[in-house]
DNA sequence: CAAAAGCTGATACAATTTGGTACAGATTGA
DNA sequence: TCAATCTGTACCAAATTGTATCAGCTTTTG
């Protein structure tokens, strides 16, 4: 899972809390950030939409539910509410306040970290759906070159009738570069498509699983002949050298 | 949706309070039953199950939460939890317990009876959007693949022509997995729905399972072929590789 | 009712997958 | 040719998954 690119807001005045909060998510998610008042909240919601909100119950302004209440109608992404025991506890019962989810205090990390990721990955799943009703009839499920055959519903690889060992990002990547085959694929799209998101910073790691997947699919001479390398380009898989 | 035909199940051992319910009740919906019993409660909900269930939470042989979670498997529409109010509200409050609502004593009739209401309309609704998108599913009780029988009504599973000794946790997992054949599914979900509530913490007990199910039905190379690992997503039930 | 058998999941540890770092080798252009 | 840039991979640490083992429970048997 991606939590990698997720973005959290957490609203909370106890500051010692909130940092604890921040300092136990940051290394998680790409994007963590705390304001401390229901006001800000509110602004910073509606300005920048996390893709979950930690909202606590009891503001120095504008009570929790309020925001919910005020933000529900621009920001269908998750909220989970966090109160104090002693709050209203009838209204939190009621689950009539817009939250999708509730944790009371004391939060235990494992607990808060475990519902942060089942929201990420319910909003991620009902995304997919939308995009695939739309384009997956149209896609290919398998392709053929010759003795290699990439079976996307398999998550398989066959090559002269035997089936390839090989990992699931692996085939991630074989199958984005046979899917364009005989068109030269940047590294930077290769890492967009595979983590779903942007990257800054350098990283090799493309190469090496490159460099794995030829090996797996005997593409060993040097240069290789079957997955090029494009100098200062990127990679170029050859549709028909699969003999 | 007219309440009319609701089916409704009282879980109470109060007789004064479930009297009290039963007579409220019985005008407004189509067929209004009462237990007294946790046990009777899961025979009656299993028997013939009803579109709400109302739940005490204690009961004098077993708890209301472990009706719940006994239940859950196989039982998909609301349960409201009345609970004291000095009982374990730690556990009511975490929402993790598996009921959709939760209601503290004394129960006032206006906020039963809209509960309720709430709860038929939500199923109506969410009935009419499965039906839309998948009728013959949610009727289906026997999945077939090839030489694999899957036979929800027996929890029986078959696979060349030779019964499966396979226990019921481990059917409830396969058929979660069947049922969505060809799509990743996550150990969150797949936990979920298992255990009918969130759960924290690290475990293993999923991939056990599959494990499990995996020696059972013959998918022992390595790395499996027929109940695939999707590396960092979940799991995927394959449905032509049954032969 | 007690013993046996079966089921479940916790723990522990092994195996696999992944990608960061480092560095050697290859390529390019001045 | 040489320095700068780009690519290939070995090596390693962290994350994820597979499974043996075992204790606690339930169910079944006798």
């Amino acid at each position: 899972m991606d939590s990698q690119r997720a973005h959290i807001l957490i609203v909370e005045d106890d500051l010692a809390l909130a940092n604890w909060m921040l300092e136990y998510l940051r290394p998680k998610f790409d994007r963590v950030e705390h304001v401390a008042s229901g006001q800000d909240a509110i602004n910073a919601i509606e300005h920048s939409p996390p893709d979950v909100v930690i909202l606590d119950g009891m503001l120095p302004d504008i009570d929790g539910f309020d925001v919910c209440r005020a933000v529900r109608p621009v920001f269908q992404n998750s909220i989970i509410m966090v109160t104090a025991r002693d709050e209203e506890i009838d209204e939190v019962l009621g689950l009539e306040m817009g939250a999708d989810e509730y944790l009371t205090k004391p939060v235990r990390a494992r607990a808060l970290l475990t519902r942060i990721r089942k929201h990420l990955e319910r909003q991620q799943k009902s995304s997919e759906d939308k995009a695939q009703n739309n384009s997956k009839l149209l896609q290919n499920t398998t392709l053929h070159f010759n003795n290699l055959v990439i079976d996307r519903q398999k998550l398989e690889v066959i090559y002269k009738d035997e089936i390839i060992h090989i990992s699931t990002t692996e085939f991630e990547l074989l199958w984005i570069l046979a899917d364009q085959a005989g068109e030269i694929v940047s590294r930077t799209e290769l890492i967009t498509q595979l983590r779903g998101f942007d990257y800054d910073g350098f990283d090799r790691s493309i190469d090496l699983k490159i460099s794995r997947i030829r090996k797996k699919l005997g593409d060993t001479s040097n240069p290789a002949t079957r997955i090029k390398t494009v100098w200062g380009k990127g990679y170029l898989f050859l549709a028909d050298a699969w003999e």
